[in-house]
DNA sequence: GCCACCGTAGTACCGGGGTACCACCCCCCT
DNA sequence: AGGGGGGTGGTACCCCGGTACTACGGTGGC
C-alpha cells in the first residue's frame, strides 16, 4: 500500500488527483494540503510514502517545501507536478531533493506509474525535461568505469556573464557595486541575478552565496 | 505515424517486439536487425523514426552501432533497450547519444510510450537508472551539521543563541522561518540579526553567511 | 540592592532586493 | 532573413531586511 499527500492550491486539481488515486487500490490518500507550509506539517505528522507537489503556491512554494520535507530525513519522496515543463523549476526541484519531475498534462496511467516507481526508491523525470537534462550534461556522464566526480550541473548552466556576478555576489557584494565594478546599470545586474537566481534554484541572493559555496565557485578565504 | 526498426539478436525478443508494435496503428515497423553492423546499414537505408537497440550483440554492438547511427545526422533517435539495468551500459549508451534507455521487463504500455516520446523528439530513461543519475548529479542539500570549533574572536564574541542564528542564516533561512524555527517573534529574530551583523563586522547578512562559511560555522557540502 | 548582560518583544521607517514585464542590440547558425 | 540565445537596459511594484529606538523579565556578579 503505498500513502500518499497531495498539496496543490487549486480545489479542482486536488480534486482530480483524489478520483485518479481513489480508483487504485494499492494506494491510500492521507490527506491534502493547499500550500507548502501546511504540507510540511503534514508530512511531519502523516509520514506519507509519496507526496505530490505542486510548485507555484502562495506563501511557502514546492520547491522550498521539497527542501524542508526532504532535509527533515525521514523516508517520504516528493514529486513534483507542474503544469509546464518549466527547466528552471525542474532545476530547482531536483536540486531541493526531489525524487521527480511530471507535467500535469501526463496520462493518468504514467502518473501513476511515476508514483510507484518514486514509492520504490527510484525516480523519474519527464521525457520532454530529460531530454533537456540529458543535451546539457551527457557529457559530464561518467565514462562507465571511471567514476568521475560530478561537477555541478546548475553551475554548468550558467553563462560566463553569470558566474562573475555569482562570484560578486558570493564575495557579498550589493547590486551597485556589482554594477559599478562592471561598469553596469543596476537594472542589468538584476537582470542576471534574477537568471541566476531561477538557474541555480536559489530563493534569494543568501542561497545563491551558499551555492556558490558548495559548488566551489567561491572558497572560504582561511 | 512512428516508423520503427527493431535491431536484437535474439529472435524470440524481436518477435516480441514485432507482436507489440503491430497492435498499434500508428506505429510501423520497417524491418529488423540482427546485429550492429546490419542495423547502421538498415537505418541509412529505411530511416525509421525510432530505433529499439539491444546492447548486448555479436560483432557491433549496440553502443557502438547507436554512435555511429547518431554521428550520421539524421534525424531517427536511438531507444536502447537492456535486460538488466546496468549502469555502465546506461551511461555509455547516452554518451553515444541516444534519446533513451529502458530496461526489457518494462511493461509494455511504457515502453510504447517511451517510443512516443522518443519519436517526438523528447527523452526516457528507466525510473531505476533515473534515481542514480540524479543521485550522481544533483547535490542533495547538507541536513545536519556539526559544530565547528573556530576560534575566530568575532565568532567568540557570540552568545549561543547568536550562533545558532547565524547558522540558521548560513543555512539560507529567512527571518521569517528562523522564527518558526526556533519559537521567536519576527522582531526578536531581527534584534538578533542586527546584532550578529555589528558584532561580526558584517553590513548584511549576505555577508554574514560569508563569515558563517569563513569561520567553519557552516561548511560547504562535500 | 544594584548593575551588566542576555533573551525576548514591540513600533516606525526606508532602502535595497527581487519580480514581472518589455525592449533593443549583437552574434551565430540555419 | 529569420531565429535563438546572450547581454544590456528600462519601468513599476512589493516586500523583506535592516536600523533605531524602547522596554521588560531573568540571571549572575560584586
Amino acid at each position: 500500500m503505498t500513502t500518499v499527500l497531495i498539496v496543490d492550491d487549486q480545489p479542482m486539481q486536488r480534486f482530480g488527483f483524489r478520483m485518479l488515486l481513489e480508483s487504485q487500490d494499492d494506494m491510500e490518500l492521507l490527506g491534502e494540503a493547499s500550500n507548502g507550509m501546511e504540507a510540511v506539517r503534514m508530512v511531519d505528522r502523516l509520514r506519507p510514502d509519496v507526496v505530490l507537489m505542486d510548485i507555484r503556491m502562495p506563501g511557502l512554494d514546492g520547491i522550498e517545501a521539497t527542501r524542508r520535507i526532504v532535509a527533515s530525513g525521514d523516508r517520504t519522496r516528493v514529486l513534483i507536478l507542474t503544469t509546464f515543463d518549466l527547466d528552471d523549476y525542474a532545476y530547482a526541484g531536483l536540486r531541493a531533493g526531489a525524487s521527480g519531475f511530471l507535467v500535469k498534462d501526463a496520462l493518468p496511467e504514467e502518473l501513476l506509474s511515476g508514483i510507484r516507481a518514486v514509492a520504490s526508491g527510484d525516480a523519474v523525470v519527464a521525457p520532454s525535461l530529460t531530454r533537456r537534462l540529458l543535451d546539457a550534461y551527457v557529457d559530464h556522464l561518467p565514462t562507465g568505469s571511471d567514476h568521475s566526480r560530478a561537477e555541478d550541473t546548475r553551475l554548468a548552466t550558467l553563462t560566463e556573464r553569470e558566474r562573475e556576478i555569482l562570484t560578486a555576489i558570493g564575495q557579498g557584494s550589493t547590486n551597485t557595486e556589482i554594477a559599478e565594478h562592471f561598469h553596469l546599470a543596476e537594472s542589468t545586474v538584476k537582470t542576471h541575478v534574477g537568471r541566476i537566481l531561477a538557474k541555480t534554484g536559489s530563493r534569494d541572493r543568501v542561497q545563491a552565496v551558499i551555492f556558490a559555496y558548495d559548488t566551489r565557485l567561491v572558497k572560504p578565504s582561511p
